[in-house]
DNA sequence: TTGAGCTATGTCGTATTGACAGGTACCTGC
DNA sequence: GCAGGTACCTGTCAATACGACATAGCTCAA
């Protein structure tokens, strides 16, 4: 029970982030749902369910940040596969900035030993 | 309009990322939550209200990762200090190293050109 | 003395999000 | 056929950050 806590801060620091990842991995091209699972899933600490991609991957389509397209696959259905467009790439930028300050300002807290 | 996607995935961001920047800054040692958010001020994309940071701070102490005291204050009402026990101490320790290991995982995710 | 303004703590409602279970459906090989 | 892997999507839930608001002590100037 003492590590409920710890378990629903990690639940809690993944907000935001798991887009910041999709949209990242999407940087090196373009990658169908399910895969983008299983390579998030190669990061330690990024694993991911189905049901959790679709609901962003839907949010990043309607901020036109991705588009999608089908693909016939010779194993299994059809792929949907999303590519990011000019518009989502320059977000990405502006959201690594962000990500990199963020961390640059915890770590400062870190250091600050009394004032 | 467009910035509202922005401006949300900032406010996602930052969840569960506070506690660990307020447990850093008690890690340099006591303070009381007005000046806690006037701390975490001074490190740029960590400004955060009272209205934030009292929440948490009573998160933590039902967690007994800080504990709270009363101090007569010169120039204004008692303030209520807050400071880390040994629990919350090594819990930071945990989350310090989550963190880390989560910006690793993002700068490999855009590092890894295709695959 | 009055009251403006800063200090300080706290609560409530709202909006948004990630997790997960469950459902649908396609395709291949046996 | 049909089992099993592939692929996508929906609904419900719990948790959080934040603005708005409430309360109150202290100081200082008019």
């Amino acid at each position: 029970m003492p590590e409920l806590f710890y378990e629903n801060w990690t639940t809690q620091l993944r907000k935001g982030l798991l887009e910041l990842a999709i949209l990242n991995v999407l940087g090196a091209g373009p990658l169908y749902g399910y895969e983008i699972v299983r390579r998030l899933g190669d990061a330690d600490s990024l694993v991911i369910t189905e049901g959790t991609v679709y609901p962003i991957l839907s949010r990043l389509r309607n901020e036109q940040y991705v588009e999608s397209y089908i693909e016939e696959s010779t194993s299994g259905p059809p792929r949907k596969y999303y590519r990011l467009t000019a518009r989502g790439r320059s977000e990405l930028r502006k959201m690594n900035e962000h990500w990199e300050r963020l961390h640059e300002g915890i770590g400062q807290l870190r250091k600050e030993r009394g004032r």
